[in-house]
DNA sequence: AGAAAATTTGACATCGTTGTCTGGTAAAAA
DNA sequence: TTTTTACCAGACAACGATGTCAAATTTTCT
């Protein structure tokens, strides 16, 4: 037989009622009954029926994360380990809700699953967190939601992200820096926000340090494996070759690996290449690839706990609630100097 | 405002009684009335309120998810999506709970998990399902479990597999289709119930082909990249050079395939490599990797179907929950016939 | 046709907790 | 001392589903 709190009203003498504010701390409770209460509580080992309590109270203890589905790529992964190791810590729980967005009735999918579990809060990976219409649902709902990697920032709601743009600033100055000179890059799907941010961030680069950037050389690319290959091929096959290749995500930079191999290049003697994101693939993959390391648990974390913030559900626009992280670049061996010829 | 069962119930012109008959495939509902209720259902967007449910029923209406948690690798991944799926269709949720079975205490974690949440089920991936006090425990407390790819079948629970030692022996076999005669193989950690079996079908197939398995060309491993690497270079390195290697899963056979590089050896003209599992980094790859996929979300789907059942709690040895699934070899870029010259 | 059995439905209590509201007692202010 | 205020504690009704049991209906059997 489980214990109830009335087995604990009744041995301590008391009303159910009294038991539930000792258990919840909450205010107007003489400090010797508290303390009477809390001792046929230890010895009575009860503990609250985590159900009974998320029934009548409407909170549930409980955070979901929400993942665009397809994508389930060692982002995801990382996103959920590190929301599931922060939830743990808090007493907390994290429920898992993979969405598809390009089939219809996803949001329908979202909000029914919200109020199935009555969750206390959302995170929004990309490219969920874009999605406008959803953002007003979830305020209308007054569930408290955190966007993760969301490009612009609102007034509205807590953001946790990286300077992307300077990241892949930095990334590229890397490269000019190691000697190369014409430098490829491979952009990601335009509807993601970290697409222009990156961009940005290697013209810029190539700007400041008086270098052109030629037209080819900007190649579109999908974020995927096969898009890398594609243009990497493009780049590579073109009258003038790059020394280098940034990919604004690993995978295309595996691509363009691919790509090279498949022309007899060698990497990084005849071509250096960069990613960005630093799955587990780039570390696997042969050679391994430089690339930029996103603290992708450590983001997920920080969304976890503003989240949990009692404040939070009140002021969701306050500064301190909009936490920028910083990440770092992992030289591997994908990128060399250009080869002496040049 | 949520929409309830009652709202279900007066919208349809029933009680909510019936609808929750009908909601939870209860027998004994007029199938007409049945899809009535079900339409409306469906117009509604009616979704049951898990905790009033669980309060009501005592039950949870969660499954857990055990996950070795170093190991997460696509494997965790693509169980935790196949349950998940399952889960949601069957109007189950599902909780992920990552284990650390190399520290201390991790058995207390996994207990206390199972009891603040009730849960009704626990899916146990190897190598978790195949430590014994656990499961002891486990029946203890008379919660369900099923056991995934354990190795040795137990008359006590269910189990969901593929015949490792068959698909090892296929692709073997087909590397000597292939005309391959010096064929090498890397082994997996040896607590890993997969290793032996796979190792097995491996030596059957060269046996009954009549070819001799030179010692040095069965390499210890550990699953790692790294391990694959070490492995395949001294492999590669030695004095007969074997014309292909089976790595007994993917992660080893990239490393094997870097090493290749490594060794100015293009794959598969000089060397084939085929691996096992059939990850989404075997895919992505250069070249791509022959390798053995595992359906693994139908693996996860079974066993959430396998703890529902209401039969399984009382009779967890019926040989119905001893289910194996088929396997297929997925033949990529990485293999080919031996070079000429042989 | 009439009785028995099986099927189909609904009313109502119940799960264990917290929110609301009300009554009483002790401390502070007048 | 009397009034006001604060503090404490309990009664009772939710929360949203399911279990039980009994009534109404249909089917099956003599």
């Amino acid at each position: 037989m489980t214990i109830t709190i009335k087995d604990v009203a009744a041995q301590a003498g008391v009303s159910a009622k009294t038991v539930s504010r000792v258990i919840n701390q909450e205010a107007h409770v003489r400090p010797e009954l508290r303390d009477a209460v809390m001792k046929v509580v230890e010895a009575l080992g009860y503990r609250p029926n985590a159900f009974a309590r998320s029934l009548s109270s409407s909170r549930s203890y409980l955070l979901g994360l929400f993942l665009h589905d397809p994508a389930w790529s060692s982002y995801a992964v990382a996103m959920q380990r590190g929301a599931l190791m922060q939830c743990r810590k808090r007493n907390y729980h994290l429920v898992v809700e993979p969405l598809d967005i390009s089939s219809e009735g996803w949001e329908r999918q979202m909000m029914t699953s919200i109020d199935a579990l009555r969750l206390d809060g959302a995170i929004l990976t990309p490219p969920v967190c874009r999605h406008g219409p959803l953002l007003d649902r979830l305020e209308a709902l007054k569930l408290p939601y955190v966007r993760i990697s969301p490009g612009e920032r609102l007034e509205r709601s807590g953001v946790v992200d990286i300077d992307e743009e300077r990241a892949a600033y930095d990334m590229t100055r890397s490269l000019i820096d190691l000697g190369h000179r014409d430098i490829g890059f491979i952009k990601g799907i335009p509807s993601h926000a970290a697409t222009p941010k990156r961009l940005k961030g290697y013209l810029e680069a190539m700007r400041r340090a008086g270098l052109s950037v030629i037209p080819d050389h900007v190649a579109p690319g999908d974020f995927t494996f096969r898009s890398g290959i594609e243009a990497g091929e493009a780049m590579l096959r073109g009258p003038s070759r790059p020394t280098a290749i940034f990919a604004s995500n690993d995978d295309m930079a595996l691509g363009v690996s691919a790509a090279a191999a498949k022309l007899g290049l060698t990497v990084p003697t005849d071509l250096s290449i960069a990613g960005f994101d630093d799955t587990a693939t780039a570390r696997i993959a042969w050679p391994p690839i430089t690339t930029v390391r996103q603290p992708m648990e450590e983001m997920a974390a920080a969304a976890v706990d503003i989240l949990i913030d009692p404040v939070y559900r009140n002021a969701p626009g306050d500064p301190r609630f909009q936490r920028e992280l910083s990440y770092a670049l992992i030289t591997r061996e994908s990128t060399a100097p250009p080869a002496a010829s040049s």
